[in-house]
RNA sequence: GGCCGGGUAGUUCAGUUGGUUAGAACGCCAGCCUGUCACGCUGGAGGUCGUGGGUUCGAGCCCCAUUCCGGUCGCCA
């Protein structure tokens, strides 16, 4: 077939925008959604990334282009010219439902083969099959919408950051490795064999470095890269609105912070969130909802009974108490019934996944209160603890006795599946929340080493800076986080300035002056210069976009994103290179059986290819 | 690395205790149709049942292995 040409003609206006007033002269462009051919008279749906219109040819008016338009298949690439008239009938789903186009002149600018997969309903497509043909999924109003509402979100930042002075500054992509927390991904030197750039997991220090070097006020849209496993919230590779700011404090960033994300939701969704965000330490979002990123969008908090389990001769609570733990509970209202004692098992089962050795539970129906250790209490004390705990009829009350750092998360995470199990969740509420005063050190089970939890260039808050050595695991850092609907959003700090606590840190982490040199000897170098006292935080702009755009994972906001494998199945990557490209790099593969190597490759393209180079 | 779920026409799915030629809808192709808009009507093409092995007279179904996708734990300073 013949394709058409441009020629002559010049888009007027997107499909969604042409003016509703007939007898408007428009030219429009975009892909052929849908062919309605009635015989005599033929419509097509033409579709931009604004929507659609539809154009209509009559076998009465012009013949020739009749005849063209009957060629038209799905996804045709097409121009049309002609003039706005109104519709017979309106079709109320689309913005342009009311009007249509009489086509005068069209052009075929590019046939398409029939897709794998039908355009407008490929949310309900097996998403493997549309991550392959990635950019026939990016035609659906959904990821359009997605990738569009992205772009504001973006834009909205570099609004917002600009009028507040911050100054846009690029840090490089090839780094020194810093393999502390996750791991880096490698980039081989060319030039120096045997040495590897870094891709960076954060403009971390180059952002500090700007404040020694005096911008005072610095942002960027900052990529990142972490070479760990992946989750619906998670990406090898993601965004990153970087900050970093002098003579402030935590409360300043805070408020940067939270201005900035009400100004995008204002930008983008037109709603508005009430500031100042709610601020919660750490210690009461661990204690209240069992996590360090709560959904506030519902209460049923973790409450703690051990004072009004103490008594009780079961053993499952006493040991636990006197191993220095505690029993905590909650109580999911109106529950009872929908969580029969094979949908506990199933709680219990997901309870004991995450490190609980068991549940003990009280499920109260109409027919009484069921409970897991009735045998152990006395009726008086049955009826005391109910009150006690504030369960009523219809309630559901889960409880875990253990170590804080068991029962706490445990139910936390319990308390997400129930309430989403329930329906309690108000899904267009965006609940934002400054969690505070995050702990500075984590024990390290592994090594029985202190690791920082933030990095090791986090200022700890004043008063706990004698109790450093003393007792770490009380030391609470200058350092926040923001969250929104159980979803980390950003983690900020105030960084170490003083050179002396600088090193103190470093020894306290377990590293050698030597390490210390190697890894951060510019950094801690620089500060000897005269610094500013001055924090920041990075934004995932990913999730922020993902929460915003109600989408359930990444990889609806992501224009190509990568499966769980951290392969991407579009271009197939990662994949093995030549041995020539090895070879120039001086890099020798250790002896990888063909298995391993099979892992990498999407498709089975790139399987024989290997298979041909062995 | 562990656990859970999934893979049957191009797509979404159904497929009985293991039993003849594996079905439906949508899409696709052809014909008809002058107001459709998820157009309609008639007809047609289209399947290595993810892959490999086993049990069986016989496997989409049972068993074993494997692979791919998703969720999650570990991991993510």
């Amino acid at each position: 077939m013949k394709l058409d040409n441009m020629k002559g003609l010049k888009r007027t206006h997107y499909c969604a925008q042409i003016p509703l007033e007939t007898g408007t002269d428009v030219t429009v462009c975009g892909f052929a959604d849908r062919v309605r051919d009635a015989g005599h008279i033929i419509f097509i749906n033409l579709r931009d990334r604004t929507g659609i219109v539809q154009l209509t040819f009559n076998d009465e008016t012009d013949r020739e282009i009749f005849e063209k338009a009957k060629s038209v298949r799905g996804e045709y690439v097409l121009m049309a010219q002609g003039t706005v008239r109104p519709r017979d009938s309106v079709n109320e789903k689309l913005v342009t439902g009311a009007v249509e186009i009489a086509v005068s002149d069209l052009r075929i600018l590019s046939v398409a083969q029939t897709p794998p997969f039908e355009i407008s309903g490929s949310q309900n497509v097996n998403e493997e099959l549309r991550l392959k043909y990635r950019y026939l999924d990016l035609r659906s109003a959904r990821l359009q919408r997605n990738i569009i509402m992205r772009h504001e979100i973006v834009k909205a930042a570099r609004e917002f950051f600009y009028d507040n002075g911050f100054i846009e500054i690029e840090t490089p992509m090839l780094m020194r490795s810093t393999p502390e927390g996750a791991r880096d991904y490698l980039v081989p030197s060319r030039i120096h064999a045997g040495s590897f750039y870094a891709l960076p997991q954060s403009p971390q220090l180059y952002k500090q470095l700007l404040m020694v070097a005096g911008f005072d006020r610095y942002v960027q849209i900052a990529r990142c890269f972490r070479d760990e496993d992946l989750r619906a919230d998670r990406q090898p590779e993601f965004t990153q609105v970087d900050l970093e700011m002098s003579f402030t404090d935590v409360e300043g960033l805070v408020e940067i912070g939270e201005h900035f994300l009400a100004h995008v939701v204002k930008s983008v969704l037109g709603k508005d969130i009430p500031l100042p965000m709610p601020r919660m330490t750490y210690a009461e979002a661990m204690n209240s909802y069992g996590s360090d990123k709560p959904d506030i969008r519902f209460e049923m908090k973790i409450k703690n009974i051990t004072e009004n389990v103490r008594d009780i001769d079961f053993a499952v609570f006493s040991s636990a108490i006197e191993a220095g733990g505690s029993v905590r509970a909650i109580v999911a209202k109106n529950a009872a019934e929908t969580y029969t004692r094979k949908e506990i098992d199933k709680l219990t089962e997901h309870a004991k996944g995450i490190g609980a050795k068991g549940l003990a539970y009280i499920r109260w129906t109409k027919e009484g209160a069921n409970c897991s250790f009735k045998k152990f209490l006395s009726p008086e004390q049955f009826d005391k603890l109910l009150g006690e705990i504030g369960a009523n009829e219809g309630d559901l009350v889960l409880i875990a006795a253990d170590k804080d750092r068991i029962a706490l998360p445990v139910l936390g995470a319990l308390r997400n599946i129930i309430a989403a199990r329930l329906g309690i969740i108000p899904e267009d509420k965006l609940a934002f929340a400054v969690i505070t005063q995050m702990p500075f050190f984590e024990y390290d089970d592994e090594t029985g080493k202190w690791i920082a939890m933030h990095h090791p260039f986090t200022m700890p808050m004043e008063e706990c800076l004698d109790s450093l050595e003393s007792d770490p695991a009380s030391v609470r850092a200058q350092a926040f986080d923001f969250v929104v609907n159980g979803t980390e959003l950003c983690s900020g700090s105030m960084r170490i300035t003083d050179c002396a606590l600088q090193q103190k840190m470093f020894e306290l982490l377990g590293m050698t002056d030597e390490e210390i040199a190697a890894k951060f000897g510019f950094l801690v170098d620089a500060y000897k210069y005269g610094a500013p006292p001055h924090g920041g935080f990075g934004f995932g702009v990913d999730r922020l976009s993902m929460i915003l755009c109600g989408a359930d994972s990444l990889r609806d906001v992501t224009a190509f994103p990568k499966v769980q494998n951290a392969s991407e199945l579009m271009s197939a990557c990662p994949s093995p290179v030549d041995p020539e490209q090895l070879a120039e790099l001086s890099i020798a593969l250790a002896n990888s059986d063909a298995k391993s190597d099979a892992k990498c490759d999407a498709n089975s393209d790139a399987k024989s290819d290997k298979e041909e180079q062995q």
